[in-house]
DNA sequence: TTCTATGCAAAAATTTTGCAATCGT
DNA sequence: ACGATTGCAAAATTTTTGCATAGAA
């Protein structure tokens, strides 16, 4: 959904289309939410696909460096996450209760980001923007049902 | 500044007032910027202050659960970062190339959040938002001048 | 074939914890 | 004095790296 096909974004020469590459990119595709290398890694071996998590790590710089995924406004305990570049964004609202997040899909600043590109003359390639707060189960009893 | 005093923010009962706490509060409170319990515990040492990085990390957690700090969009390699939640917000603008940070003043979606917290019926307590790009400096050559 | 990517295991870096001693109230 | 907080050192967790092998072009 707005996220072109694996094949599609790495027609470059040096970018070798590996099977690791390409699970890894695949589980990102399907993920609204951000993802830490641990939570990649477990999804695919319970997919059975053998992968190590070090190439996951490899894959993720990979990625970073390649502008197919940035590293996401940290949500997973003090792991690091990331999530694709789509080319319509979305941001997240994150329950500090549960830890559930919900996909946003409108951007409130986009033209603000011009604006400010202006006026700074930074040459502003992308920005991050999360909401925190209580989800309608977490509210009043502040209970906090982790569901790690 | 916003910032309330140390001693203002902290009248609370259960709260001891160590020199430690008072010391990181400090740090925080004189940064425009997010900042790791390493950075954290450099300055501090540097001030000729005594401390240790595992009480560092003990205040983060207790200042996080006090509302004082939150985890800020992470720009510091993989340390996790925190910064101030202080009355009138602040926004960053990064530069991947020399990890400069700029503090952004204005907040372009706050009447965005009221009306994502009608919708979702979340009770939205904060949101983070930053701009990363590259700034005069390191545009054209894309040169990278770490500032470490 | 050639050169890059992977897997494994070991290392480095970051964060957490147990326990005795110290400090704030 | 009492109970919470600190410092130290050790443990746990997360991320990176070296090297031999496997795999893509």
């Amino acid at each position: 959904m707005g996220a072109q096909s694996f094949s599609e974004q790495f027609s470059d020469k040096d970018m070798r289309m590996t099977k690791q590459r390409k699970w890894v990119y695949e589980v990102f595709s399907e993920s609204e939410v951000p993802l830490s290398a641990e939570k990649i890694y477990r999804t695919l071996i319970n997919e059975e696909k053998s992968i190590s998590l070090s190439t996951i790590y490899r894959i993720l710089r990979f990625f970073t460096t390649k502008g197919v995924i940035t590293r996401g406004a940290t949500t997973d305990h003090h792991k690091a996450v990331y999530e694709l570049r789509r080319t319509e964004h979305k941001h997240h609202l994150v329950c500090v209760g549960c830890e559930k997040v919900v996909a946003v899909n409108n951007c409130p600043v986009q033209s603000y980001q011009e604006s400010l590109q202006k006026s700074t003359r930074f040459d502003i390639t992308e920005h991050r923007l999360a909401f925190f707060g209580y989800c309608p189960d977490c509210q009043g009893g502040r209970e906090s049902k982790k569901n790690k």
